[in-house]
DNA sequence: ATATAATGGATATTACAGATCCATAATAAA
DNA sequence: TTTATTATGGATCTGTAATATCCATTATAT
């Protein structure tokens, strides 16, 4: 389980549309050699920060990109649920039947299973409010805070992983 | 991003072995039939567990699995990580060079960039830090206690995702 | 010995992220 | 109006990782 690329390239994206002066539009081009990725995909992600409402796109000369609100306004979980998708991170067995049957077989009454199913399984449970924790940092943290953190940050280490 | 099935396999035959019988050995057969899952995959994934510690296998007859501690010693993020893998959910472009290089351009100081980078970088301070919320809860549940939960639960509601 | 049961290597299959191409629409400027 | 510019969205290709199966081998109880 990784984050994708795209989140990379999103977060960074609103990073530097957030630097930029306001009213000013940033065009894929710029936005692509700055960040070293194509500009046919970045320009999809781009198309989905839109859709989304985290950014204004205008075409044409002088067209391109800025913020749609504040960047104090734009949270990394609006980001992430933008471009990773808003599925739960724990998906109980897609698509087929649910897997512990078995255990009932045993006993005698199906309406007192050994594990508890659905809403109150304790395995979803828990992985349910996990996720939620991560969530819930993430959407305490917006574009705007990371940009002031920057400010404050030791000598440039560069990133060759 | 999700949790692979595999997770959700290795969490629940988790489950099935803390209720069975103390000294008694589940066999792949038991278990794969219990959640619905091939012979062959489940098996990977219990070995996997048993490379990690969580589980001791013993081939033969009346062979199979059992925890290799107490439930109470087995916590949700044990598992995850054996499963997931231990890379961090986000990673900062793999393979290329770093992506803002152009920012500096603009500057004259190599060494007073607008971002920082590596350690310092705020983005990833961010994304770090978000995973280790997940991480920490994943880390204060064990298998012994989502076992607990399910007998303090409410009638079978079937989970036909 | 024999039946049982996990192991690990090899390999196939599938799904999805990553990536590119192109025809179209929208906009500003000449 | 024409032209150059720029984002959009559909289609499609590719590469990789998750999923899945097969089988030869090893280990163990009876
Ligand atoms: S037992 Fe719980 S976690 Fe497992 S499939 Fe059912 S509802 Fe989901
Ligand atoms: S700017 Fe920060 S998050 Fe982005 S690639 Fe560099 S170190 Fe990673």
């Amino acid at each position: 389980m990784q984050f994708s690329k795209s989140t990379a390239y999103g977060l960074h994206a609103l990073m530097l549309l957030a630097k930029s002066e306001r009213g000013r539009n940033v065009g894929i081009k710029e936005l692509s050699s700055s960040l070293g990725a194509s500009e046919s995909y970045l320009s999809k992600i781009m198309s989905k920060l839109r859709q989304d409402g985290l950014v204004r796109a205008v075409t044409g000369v002088n067209g391109g990109y800025e913020l749609a609100r504040a960047a104090s306004e734009i949270t990394f979980l609006d980001v992430v649920q933008v471009l990773e998708g808003r599925q739960h991170l724990y998906e109980c067995f897609h698509g087929s039947d649910h897997p512990l049957p078995a255990l009932e077989a045993a006993g005698d009454e199906p309406e007192t299973p050994e594990f508890a199913f659905g809403e109150g399984c304790p395995v979803k449970q828990v992985m349910d409010a996990a996720e939620q924790q991560m969530n819930r940092y993430l959407q305490q943290h917006t574009i705007q805070l990371a940009l002031n953190q920057a400010g404050s940050c030791d000598a440039h280490t560069a990133c060759k992983k």
